[in-house]
RNA sequence: GGCCCGUUCGUCUAGGGGUUAGGACACCAGAUUUUCAUUCUGGUAACAGGGGUUCGAUUCCCCUACGGGCUACCA
């Protein structure tokens, strides 16, 4: 086997957000290139004038960014082959069509879109749901197979809208290997004469990405399984032009977590997670899905779900740093099936991540946060935040969940409330533990809880006594962390004070 | 309908001719905890079905069922 230098690419149409499929598509890619030493190229396969969306192509190169999983040639960052965009390549690719037609792989075909319709129109209805314009319909329809020579040249010469067609030969079997799949074997007799050529003077896919991904010197394509069917026509015709196949793998798909079908823009807002790295709004419709980013969850996770989304490493490893997914990676390992998304896992992911992060790192990404919800503190003071709040977060706006982080409570919560803070009673006790946290000397939680137990003992008074009443008093609810913690964030001054506040407002 | 691809706990998966079929998420229970969360311990839970091949099949082969993809002058 030749040692060819490994160069993949990543060939998204811009259509509108690039979605998690995608993404994976472009990691997987990524992943392989660098185990290699090889290249990641992005190409935008832009062929289709009339499915363009405007922001789409900035948003894959976004995406990609977000992630860190960015090409190092192509729309965005130069290289060698450019134009990577297959709209400003336009003019190469009907040259590569009539040779096709000279070297008798391919046809003009002059039909209309509307009477071909009116053909597959007629076929179902006569209960042939399969038309196709194949090797045999072609000898009955409008082309340059079956039409006089010297009428196709003037239809050619006056303009006539047309088309070219590969001739898609009979009784042949086209074999090939998938990396993922093995050996796949397909007869050309199911295959019909996909348009190579339109009539807008485009090319379609199939010959853009085949002429592109010769000419790009692309040694293995990675790309989903929803193109399988197609790759026996692809083979046919690097076959026709005399190419060097490249490598395939087809990557399984990603389901929806729910019932059947493969994951769809519309299932994340329908089932509350994201499908899109970044929040996408459409231009055309102005509705706004939701992103990856915005919800809060670090790239990081967010790719290392994807990474385990049909593709195992065979240890029980699952958190991956990039670089350790580029060691462990081989497309050998992906698995054949479709995988369901899971938002659950997702979520615990970013749980995994948020506790690996410094806290440090974690006071810098929440300091604009506080700002933002008008408060002042320290980065000293945000980071002890952090480091208190850390349990029970998952994404790192939890970690500022509650306003008593920062003031005193303004609401007490109606429940706990009824159930614990009887009136007079309660502050009375309050009242007297105040005394005793105003003698506390070292206002840390450890000497908190050796004040609070004395406090106890000396009164004869059990946990429950105090305990949920301190609690309220410092943040108007009986959940969240230790007591004796809140009031080390806060200090010794802020507690009495929020004591005196309670007792107050309680009564 | 036709063609193609697939099928291990609810989900993501490991494994692979002889295993107590492993891990993770989720779920349940217990322990720790003043609460919630964390943490720890334990638990429920899977080889789609039927035929072969074989001493032996979840693993290899075939069929069926089910799931998915494709079936455009879309990608």
């Amino acid at each position: 086997m030749t040692q060819k230098k490994v160069r993949v690419r990543f060939a998204p149409s811009p259509t509108g957000a690039l979605h998690m499929g995608g993404v994976r598509t472009a990691l997987y890619n990524y992943l392989f290139a660098k185990k290699h030493g090889g290249d990641f190229l992005l190409r935008i396969e832009d062929t289709d004038q009339g499915r363009f969306v405007p922001g789409a192509e900035d948003y894959i190169l976004r995406s990609l960014k977000w992630c860190g999983i960015e090409p190092n040639e192509g729309v965005g960052y130069g290289g060698p082959f450019a134009p990577y965009r297959q709209s400003e390549r336009k003019p190469m690719y009907k040259p590569f069509a009539e040779e096709l037609v000279h070297s008798g792989w391919a046809y003009y075909a002059f039909d209309t879109p509307e009477e071909l319709d009116n053909i597959r129109k007629q076929a179902e209805a006569a209960k042939m749901p399969n038309w196709q314009y194949n090797s045999i319909s072609r000898n009955t329809l409008r082309n340059s197979l079956t039409m006089p020579e010297d009428d196709v040249k003037h239809r050619l010469e006056e303009g006539d809208p047309y088309v070219i067609r590969f001739k898609m030969p009979r009784n042949e079997e086209v074999r090939f290997q998938d990396i993922i799949r093995g050996w796949l074997v397909f007869s050309t007799n199911e295959l019909d004469d996909k348009v190579l050529f339109k009539s807008d003077g485009m090319p379609t896919y199939h010959l853009a990405n085949i002429v592109d991904d010769h000419s790009m010197d692309i040694s293995h394509v990675i790309r989903g399984e929803e193109w399988l069917p197609s790759a026996p026509l692809h083979v046919m015709m690097y076959r026709a032009f005399g190419w060097e196949c490249p490598l395939f793998a087809h990557l399984p798909l990603i389901l929806k977590p729910d019932g059947n079908g493969k994951l769809s823009k519309r299932d994340g807002d329908r089932l509350g997670f994201p499908v899109f790295p970044l929040e996408w709004k459409d231009p055309e419709t102005g509705a706004i899905s939701s992103g990856y980013r915005e919800m809060g969850y670090f790239p990081k996770a967010f790719l290392n779900v994807l990474l385990l989304l049909g593709w195992a490493p065979g240890n029980n490893q699952e958190i991956f740093t990039l670089e350790e997914m580029i060691e462990a990676f081989s497309i050998e390992r992906i698995g054949k099936s479709g995988s369901k998304f899971d938002p659950d896992k997702t979520r615990w992911f970013n749980q995994q991540y948020l506790r690996m992060t410094p806290s440090s790192e974690l006071a810098e990404m929440v300091m604009p946060k506080i700002k933002a919800m008008g408060f002042d503190v320290s980065l000293e003071r945000a980071k002890a935040i952090c480091e208190l709040m850390l349990d029970r977060a998952v994404f790192v706006d939890d970690l500022l969940q509650g306003e008593y982080l920062f003031i005193a409570p303004t609401v007490f919560d109606e429940d706990a409330v009824a159930k614990k803070w009887k009136k007079g009673e309660s502050s009375i006790i309050m009242n007297e533990w105040k005394h005793g946290i105003e003698e506390i000397s070292d206002f840390t939680s450890e000497n908190i809880d050796v004040a609070l137990k004395n406090f106890l003992a000396e009164k004869n008074l059990g946990m429950g006594a105090v305990m949920p009443l301190f609690r309220l008093v410092l943040t108007g609810t009986l959940t969240g962390p230790a007591a004796a913690q809140v009031a080390e964030l806060i200090g010794k001054e802020e507690s009495v004070s929020r004591i005196e506040i309670g007792i107050d407002k309680l009564g």
